[in-house]
DNA sequence: CCGCATCCCCAAAGATACTG
DNA sequence: CAGTATCTTTGGGGATGCGG
């Protein structure tokens, strides 16, 4: 008998939070949201989650079709986790929680994950130009391609990037404090926080489209 | 010292989880997205949440601004909850994840509360020609004023609507199949399932409107 | 009655150690 | 590396009770 705790109700909400509504369920579905990962990876970016949670997450998740278990082929034979067709479709649900979030009435305190970095540049990505380019930015062990296209994020994944116009390199804290518009970009690559290879207008655009909206805006500073 | 359990991220879809996170936490949220109510109204629409953990996730929702307790003014003195303008911002979230569990590979099955009926109504309402029509819901105890304008959902909230220009009686499972394509409207109607007092052509096209995509085709029964 | 608080019990989360 | 085994702690489910 399956005896799974359930809410009972065939409201599609109440469906979408029985699959997605146990302790940190969301937060591994977010961290598969830019492309397979492994387990380890997936402990190292989920601070606290300890391994028996994990390991159940995983499971239930597989099991209610939202996450898929894979063995990429030799010679890189590692056991990856990755979003089925039915759990990339929760994108739009991450769009709108994350806009929610940030609207709270605390504020935003705690670590940050190189995805989480990410992925909010691109939620909050807004250019008002056309403009494309390809980046490779590169924060302390993990690599990610973005190309920007017409202006808007055409594509965001973990990995390398084919002959990018720029690769920016830096640490999850300067990068997230430069799309908060805590500190400007100029500043950051002056003390080395961030360092940018190739074409430098391509990475001052990426960072003025990323900015947060509700940033402090900078260059003319307070009293 | 506030040692509440929290996920410890910057991330805004993790602190959205730290606030909706908790069980029961998105239904009481979507139990009050059609009005206020009051505690026993809101257990009653949640079998099994238990009075602890209700009183419980009230005070977390109202403690990070989510909801807000209220007296009403005499003379129906009653205390009731209600969403803040920020729980009210949920409205995007909730459409996404009811979008992404009807796509569920499981069915849904379960009890429905009557809000969840009307807000399905509303979030899959689709109308081919523009029209605007006011009509009164009644299910079992509770009663809805709907407005259409333009083909477009205007206004839904619970309580009784002014100058009407339909009213639909009937019960949450007989309209919940109706809208679902599972039986029609004319049919539900012969064996008094539901009632219409007013316009039936507004009736009509209000179900023809609400429903489901994906319902099974009704008015060429299958062999 | 309505709006909870209390109590008891069990299931799930957290922490740690350990293994194929 | 990818988990399992085990133990402790916390939180939820269910019943009952009590004050306003």
């Amino acid at each position: 008998m399956d005896k799974r705790r359930t809410y009972g109700q065939a409201c599609p909400v109440a469906h979408a939070m029985d699959v997605l509504g146990e302790r940190w369920a969301v937060l591994v579905v977010r961290e598969l949201r830019l492309g397979p990962r492994r387990y380890s990876d997936l402990a190292a970016n989920l601070p606290g989650i300890g391994p028996n949670v994990l390991a159940q997450r995983l499971r239930e998740l597989e099991h209610s079709g939202v996450v898929r278990r894979r063995t990429l082929p030799p010679p890189a034979a590692a056991r990856v986790y990755e979003l089925t067709a039915w759990g990339a479709e929760l994108e739009p649900v991450f769009a709108a929680l994350a806009r929610w979030g940030t609207r709270s009435p605390q504020p935003l305190q705690g670590v940050l994950s190189p995805d989480s970095v990410l992925l909010g540049m691109r939620a909050f990505f807004r250019s008002a130009e056309p403009w494309d380019a390809t980046v490779e930015i590169r924060l302390e062990r993990d690599v990610y391609a973005l190309r920007v296209e017409d202006g808007t994020v055409a594509e965001l994944r973990r990995g390398e990037a084919a002959a990018p116009d720029a690769v920016l390199t830096g640490g999850v804290a300067v990068l997230h404090a430069v799309t908060s518009g805590l500190r400007t970009l100029d500043d950051a690559l002056r003390d080395g926080g961030l360092v940018v290879e190739g074409d430098a207008t391509v990475a001052h655009r990426l960072v003025a489209a990323a900015q947060r909206p509700g940033a402090a805006a900078l260059g003319s500073p307070g009293p």
